[in-house]
DNA sequence: GACCAGGAAGAGT
DNA sequence: ACTCTTCATGGT
């Protein structure tokens, strides 16, 4: 078996990594394996203490995916600024942001809305059962995330049996306009996280929240602070008391608590986020 | 700026 | 069984 020696001056957790809610497609079994499909790639992956045992990909895959190359002590020690946010470091110490194929976290966060993590998850698995290509793995049958051109080749009625409710048109239009995804990635890659989010938000379904989580998860754009209940509830409770509750979380409340977090975590607030957001009911 | 659609599953009562 | 909530967004 394949295995990463793990350094003691990087710490790194997988099971808070794959249960932070960050990622949609991976499945721990009881033994402890997780199973995931990445790209076009079956991933299975176990932490043993300082080692990560891993088939499916070369080791500089797994070493990249998991964004094993960042200095997760310095990222962390310069958002740790607060006892609150120490306090969830101290929890969750290990959660790496991973690298995710950008056009799967795109379609992935279109479907996002307003929905509990188990509902997203269906719908992805349904898009990728419907469009994907099938893999077999260890006996099971497992699909990767289709190409956009597959799903606007199949047209708008196709994505019917995937249960997106309200976001099938949205689903199906960024397809259209995100031809070719390798390309597409490129010009959003070059932008600064501003720019970036602007282009993002052109993009049908995705507003605010969706275009941050995209920036993080698979643009690598550190600054970006998705604000979802969760994150606007802790923010209240901790740092910013004076914004109301119970309304709906306007514009100008989301950017507010941003552009507070940008200034109060520094250029890594995104990774801030991820720590709230993994201690969040605790 | 205030409302509303549109949809499904989980969690709590 | 019933209600409330859920990693919001776009249109009126």
């Amino acid at each position: 078996m394949p295995t990463l020696i793990l350094r003691h001056d990087q710490p790194f957790c997988l099971d808070v990594t794959l249960s932070c809610g960050q990622v949609f497609r991976w499945d721990r079994t009881a033994d402890g394996w997780w199973y995931g499909v990445v790209g076009d790639r079956v991933l299975k992956v176990r932490q043993d203490g300082n080692k990560l045992m891993f088939l499916g990909a070369p080791a500089s895959f797994i070493h990249h995916y998991f964004s094993l190359d960042m200095d997760l002590d310095a990222i962390l020690a310069s958002v740790d600024c607060d006892p609150f946010i120490h306090n969830a470091i101290m929890n969750n110490r290990g959660l790496r942001l991973v690298r995710q194929p950008p056009w799967e976290c795109t379609a992935s966060y279109i479907c996002a809305t307003n929905s509990n993590i188990p509902t997203i998850r269906r719908r992805i698995a349904s898009i990728a059962k419907r469009y994907g290509r099938p893999i077999e793995f260890e006996g099971k049958m497992y699909y990767t995330f289709p190409e956009p051109s597959v799903i606007s080749c199949g047209g708008h009625e196709g994505l019917t049996e995937c249960r997106l409710g309200y976001r099938q048109p949205y689903v199906f239009g960024t397809s259209c306009i995100v031809t070719d995804a390798k390309q597409w990635e490129e010009m959003v890659r070059k932008l600064p996280y501003e720019d970036a989010r602007k282009e993002l938000m052109k993009l049908h379904g995705i507003g605010p929240k969706a275009a941050d989580c995209i920036l993080l998860f698979a643009f690598q754009k550190y600054e970006a602070f998705p604000v979802d209940v969760w994150i606007r509830r802790i923010m209240q409770e901790h740092y910013l008391p004076g914004l109301g509750t119970g309304s709906p979380l306007t514009g100008r409340e989301y950017d507010t608590i941003r552009r507070f977090a940008r200034e109060h975590f520094g250029e890594y607030c995104g990774y801030a986020q991820e720590y709230l957001f993994a201690g969040r009911e605790g």
